[in-house]
DNA sequence: TTGTAGGCGTTATCAG
DNA sequence: CTGATAACGCCTACAA
């Protein structure tokens, strides 16, 4: 087959089949108006001279572009090994190619204007509906689509932060009442956690859960904040274990900040699990493949992803959606997490 | 201020202006035909509401989506920890942001009609240009862009596959014989390779060119290939260590396979490095987190992601491009290497 | 310097 | 069942 000149349009394949353009859209979108006969010299015609729809024409037309809009963040350090991101694609990508859709990406440095982009998809047309991830406190995004009230949109986050639009929530606060009471039952009395950055509402539902359940089970509870990396994982962790009294089990918001944190406990002389127990938040092979294996709490970013996309299809197509709930949480108890170590003299 | 009420176009700006609509473009647009105080008048007018150009109407009017297409496929399992795509997300995205286009990220089922996505691209408009990764040979994408010749496209890949398409190359061979060297000057005889689909041509190019200077320095050299994947990374490496008389220093096509292969070699009773030298091609931050440290093959893939996009920009903007290369890979010693073990009663 | 008119490719309306 | 015709929103000759 010779390839296509140049674009071939509607018009062109009216003409070859010799009939009206509209004819040829009604044949060419299965729509009624148009004979048996007539529809099948069309789509003939169509394919032999290998007719597209234009997007552009087709989005100005039906004010729709068939095209999701993420903007995320660049954090040129905690980027390189960010499992959830990647899962985060291409489960909502699985998704959007069935559904004939496409993803709309922007990657912007940490701290850039964000909310710039928002803006933009809120008023050129360029997306149909919108995902939120790492929704902040007060976050200028959620108060953008829930005045303008015109895009469909879902927040990745705890409702408590999303002011009411439609949101898909991972149950953080049971994630961390199941590591603190699995902590409580291997005999631990003084845990800490290396969490994320603090602005970020889920970090903040997770602090408030640990703070009630360790509080609520008599245990002593440190928290330093960190943005994820691997850096600033490593650097807590060597100041948790320098306190006078360490505690004797870790757990890390991201497996990576968990990963680089196996290699300073070892330096510091402190076994894992004998004396000290390490677990991480979300899982991902390299949890399982690093040794000691690590202790995780799981949960499917993939299916999360896919979760997310219908909420928006749906509300695309004008139905309401309210608020939906990732799977629950799942501990994977592997070689990291141990009883907590009894001090000499007890 | 008010929320914007609904879209508003430029003839909202023109009435509101007391201009005409054209006089309203050009001011917008900063071309001349328009005095400075209309202008002025314009652009305040159109701030004052809200104005943003709607981009199917410009896109249809420009034959220009500002938008550039990346199609990837995606494994489920390899995909979890592939630092390698989020890199070149990153780098792609930073400048693409500098110049003001999207992403149009597309991820597919391993195995999925990749090639519809991309006739697609060619034949509606709603990509300006295309970035092209993991060419396998005989790829039928190239044949497909270079038979059109009307979209710009990158190929990331060995020029010796990408048939005259502008080409942005990684030094594969040049990686392999610096590896090759290393493992040599340290002694090793016998090494082996863990590498990724053989059907990629850059994994045929470090095939040719291990074999080459293996052959060359008189070693052994054993390969198998996996899917990136640490599942089978770990299968390999059980059974090249299985063999009789096994390779004393292993390199591996990804991290997440050398990584995944760290456990195999523990349990199999291999000392790393004593006993076996492993190394990994690409480096990221899990291979200097963890234990022992894995020496490995570095190239910043953000730095390629940020090359690729002006290659692109520069055809989109008419110039004619050429093959560009990525920086050299770079040696990055690290605890996984050590000189040849000496075998008892040499 | 300004405004009018036509085109980009589709879809949708409304006569025939 | 068909085929003009008018949007959709922007750009750009071309006239005034």
């Amino acid at each position: 087959m010779a390839a296509p000149k140049t674009k071939v349009t509607i018009t062109d394949v009216a003409k070859a089949a010799g009939v009206s353009s509209s004819a040829v859209s009604y044949a060419l979108n299965g729509k009624p108006g148009v004979s048996e006969k007539t529809r099948d010299k069309v789509l003939k015609v169509a394919d032999t001279l290998g007719w597209r729809p234009n997007s552009a024409a087709k989005a100005l037309s039906n004010a729709s572009s068939r095209a999701i809009g993420l903007a995320l963040t660049y954090s040129p350090e905690a980027l390189t090994v960010d499992s959830w991101t990647l899962a985060l694609l291409s489960g909502m990508s699985f998704e959007l190619e069935k559904n004939d859709y496409s993803l709309m990406l922007r990657i912007i440095p940490t701290g850039g204007d964000m909310l710039s982009i928002h803006r933009e998809w809120l008023a050129d047309g360029s997306v149909d509906g919108v995902v939120i991830t790492n929704v902040e406190i007060g976050d200028k995004r959620i108060e953008l689509y829930r005045s303008a009230r015109s895009m469909p949109v879902v927040a990745m986050a705890d409702p408590s932060v999303t002011g009411g639009l439609p949101t898909l929530t991972s149950d953080d606060a049971g994630g961390a009442r199941l590591l603190v009471d699995y902590l409580h039952e291997l005999g631990h009395t003084h845990i800490a956690r290396v969490a994320g950055p603090e602005r970020y509402g889920h970090t903040f539902s997770r602090d408030r859960a640990f703070i009630e359940e360790t509080s609520a089970m008599d245990m002593r509870y440190d928290c330093l904040h960190a943005d994820y990396s691997p850096e600033q994982g490593a650097d807590c962790t060597a100041r948790l274990l320098a306190f006078g009294d360490p505690p004797t089990a870790i757990v890390y918001d991201s497996d990576s900040m968990a990963i680089a944190s196996m290699k300073v406990a070892a330096e510091r002389g402190f076994a894992v699990p004998e004396q000290l127990s390490m677990i991480a938040w979300d899982d991902s092979f390299l949890c399982q493949t690093v040794t000691p294996g690590l202790t995780a709490l799981h949960r499917s970013i993939v299916t999360a992803g896919k979760q997310v996309v219908p909420m928006l299809l749906r509300q695309i197509n004008g139905e309401t959606v309210g608020n939906e709930y990732e799977e629950p949480y799942e501990l994977v108890v592997r070689d990291s997490t141990a009883p907590a170590p009894v001090h000499a003299g007890q």
